[in-house]
RNA sequence: CGGGGCGUAGCGCAGUCUGGUAGCGCACUUGGUUCGGGACCAAGGAGUCGGAGGUUCAAAUCCUCUCGCCCCGACCA
């Protein structure tokens, strides 16, 4: 096994895995594992690299350092149910906010919720075709209704089969239209604007948690409208709702923009997003929005006598976003060190951590911290009462500080005998590095804590648009537009593919052939066509005109 | 679904080639020393080596099958 890499043997070097925290020491080496268990290790080593409390970092694997934030952070795990995850608190509590966020933007814009099955009649997925191809192959089908014990087993009891059997939503459209046409009878019952909350089933092939799971929690909207105009109002209003929140909320910004014919939703007119660029430099679709036509109405029935007494179908829309958007913030704002929660939806936004060494100063530090959480729990910021945790574990200082480092808590506040005596508090900033932190008096922190996370947020913000701004440009050759995604040669063609190319901007005719041979030459396919005028041009692969440039880039 | 890789203590791994019945670091528990900090010393708890068959006196190790996870593709509303 020459060459093989043995730590600790006639070595001068510590080997590091996956540990859940790197040395203290700068200058160390460090390592991780790639592939195979032997031979195939790569060890890295770096003198000049910090220590990070991820490993790998971002550059050195973007896939397996989103798994380690996952893991560092306590967001979620995998389920003993293949491709399905397990929610945990601290990444339920983010989607709990997004949630709650959501449903009043929702309510404010006179939807009302509701909830419908999680089984759909197979018959019903059959109603509308394009529906059909688009959704069958992934679906989850219930066709028994009991079990029996055979051979110390429990089987489907062959005498319980359904008559028809259940498909797990997908998606409601279809169930939801079969109501919407008993609920609808006269233009009097529009607009119908409905939203549920709920989760859904989709068989995929290839897993990864938060941006792409067999189960996921979202909401969906579905609306129905007395004029296709109206519909469309809707459709684009649900998008500006998406983009929003997506700006205001998860400090990530997004591109509005139409989907082509190949990326539109199965049974849609047109389908609209909102597309984000993650640290990776891929998009990531984190919300859509449907107009649906007549399709759904004409499949499910759902027609309405307008005001001169005709008989007409409906026109409808549909919207979600997901979990997934826990995966985007993850991939737009996580570093080195860990999460970074935008501090609007962070689970907390405050994190007092007593330094409480000698016993007969634990008691006094405990209730200054205790006040001061009292205190800091009656400022507002982004709409409600500040979120602060208290972390009095009987554990060492810094192992707790490289937890909540981890967690991406916007601020950390170390508080020992000497801030009491000076009445301020020791305060880190998760924008800032983990060392960079200040002295602040306890007055001043607490009057200006909500300005404080505000900048974080906006800092994010910032920092988001920068790098979507770097790493977007205008393609106009065919031939830059190869080099743009084609990435550097690997000497392993089972190594993770390096970090290059972006958003590029570039002229399309809207050939369908040139899409698809862009798609199998570089995997890269056209996110979105931005909404608003642009300036018209030629395509720059098939030299024909082209009204305005679209967005083009690997994705997610 | 194709190609590649990996499943050994909570986490990260060694041990597998050359079968002899399990080890390291971190975490955990206890005691002590430390203490504005991701400490140190000592003792300790924890694993039917993913699962099922098979070969063998003997299997983490060899063979077959299977499940799961990861990477590269394909697919992706």
């Amino acid at each position: 096994m020459a060459g093989r890499y043995q730590p600790g043997r006639g070595t001068t070097c510590t080997l590091y895995r996956y540990r859940d925290r790197p040395p203290r020491a700068t200058g160390v080496a460090r390592a991780f594992r790639r592939g195979g268990r032997r031979g195939t290790r790569v060890a890295i080593m770096s003198s000049a690299k910090a220590a990070t409390a991820i490993v790998p970092t971002r550059s050195d694997d973007y896939a397996e350092w989103y798994q380690q934030v996952v893991k560092a952070a306590d967001l979620a795990e995998n389920s003993p149910v293949r491709g399905c995850m397990v929610i945990k608190p601290w990444g339920y509590a983010m989607w709990e906010n997004m949630q709650r966020v959501l449903d009043g933007m929702f309510k404010d814009t006179g939807h009302v919720n509701a909830y419908f099955p999680l089984f759909i009649p197979l018959s019903f997925l059959e109603k509308e075709a394009a529906h059909v191809e688009g959704f069958a192959k992934e679906c989850a089908v219930v066709t028994h209704h009991r079990l029996v014990a055979k051979d110390g087993k429990l089987v489907p009891d062959p005498a319980s089969q359904l008559e028809e059997p259940l498909v797990v939503r997908p998606t409601s459209e279809t169930i939801i239209g079969e109501m919407f046409a008993k609920w609808v009878q006269s233009y009097r019952d529009l607009p119908l604007l409905i939203n549920q909350w709920a989760n859904v089933v989709r068989w995929e092939m290839r897993t990864r948690l938060f941006l792409r799971t067999a189960e996921f929690l979202w909401q969906e909207g579905h609306t129905a409208h007395a004029t296709a105009d109206e519909a469309v109002v809707e459709t684009m209003k649900m998008l500006g709702v998406y983009a929003d929140f997506a700006e205001q909320w998860m400090a990530t910004p997004v591109i509005q923009g139409e989907k082509t014919a190949g990326e539109r939703f199965p049974g849609a007119v047109s389908t609209y997003c909102i597309e984000a660029m993650m640290q990776d430099r891929k998009a990531l679709q984190a919300g859509t929005s449907h107009f649906l036509g007549q399709n759904f109405a004409k499949a499910s029935g759902i027609q309405f006598l307008d005001d001169k007494g005709v008989l007409q179908h409906a026109w409808t829309t549909s919207w979600g976003v997901s979990t997934r958007l826990v995966g985007s913030m993850i991939m737009t704002h996580a570093d080195d060190d860990g999460m970074v929660c935008p501090p609007k939806l962070a689970p907390a936004h405050v994190v007092i951590l007593p330094v409480t060494h000698k016993p007969e100063d634990r008691q006094r530090v405990l209730d200054y911290c205790h006040a001061l959480k009292a205190e800091l729990r009656q400022q507002q910021f982004a709409g409600g009462p500040l979120r602060v945790e208290l972390d009095d574990r009987d554990l060492r200082g810094g192992d707790k500080v490289w937890q909540w480092i981890k967690k991406g808590v916007p601020l950390r506040l170390e508080i020992g005998p000497r801030d009491i005596d000076k009445d301020s508090v020791f305060v880190g900033r998760r924008d800032k590095a983990p060392k960079d932190k200040t002295s602040v008096g306890r007055g001043e922190f607490v009057a200006t804590v909500a300005a404080t996370l505000q900048s974080i947020q906006d800092a994010m913000l910032a920092r988001a648009k920068a790098f979507r701004a770097e790493h977007t440009r205008d393609v106009d050759s065919k031939a830059d537009f190869y080099a743009y995604f084609t990435p550097p040669k690997q000497k392993d063609p089972n190594a993770p593919t390096p970090i290059h190319g972006g958003f590029a901007m570039a002229h399309f005719s809207g050939d369908v052939a040139v899409e698809k041979q862009i798609k199998d030459d570089l995997g890269v396919t056209v996110r979105c066509i931005p909404l608003g005028e642009g300036e018209a041009g030629t395509c720059p692969f098939t030299g024909k005109p082209s009204a305005k440039r679209v967005v083009w880039a690997k994705s997610y």
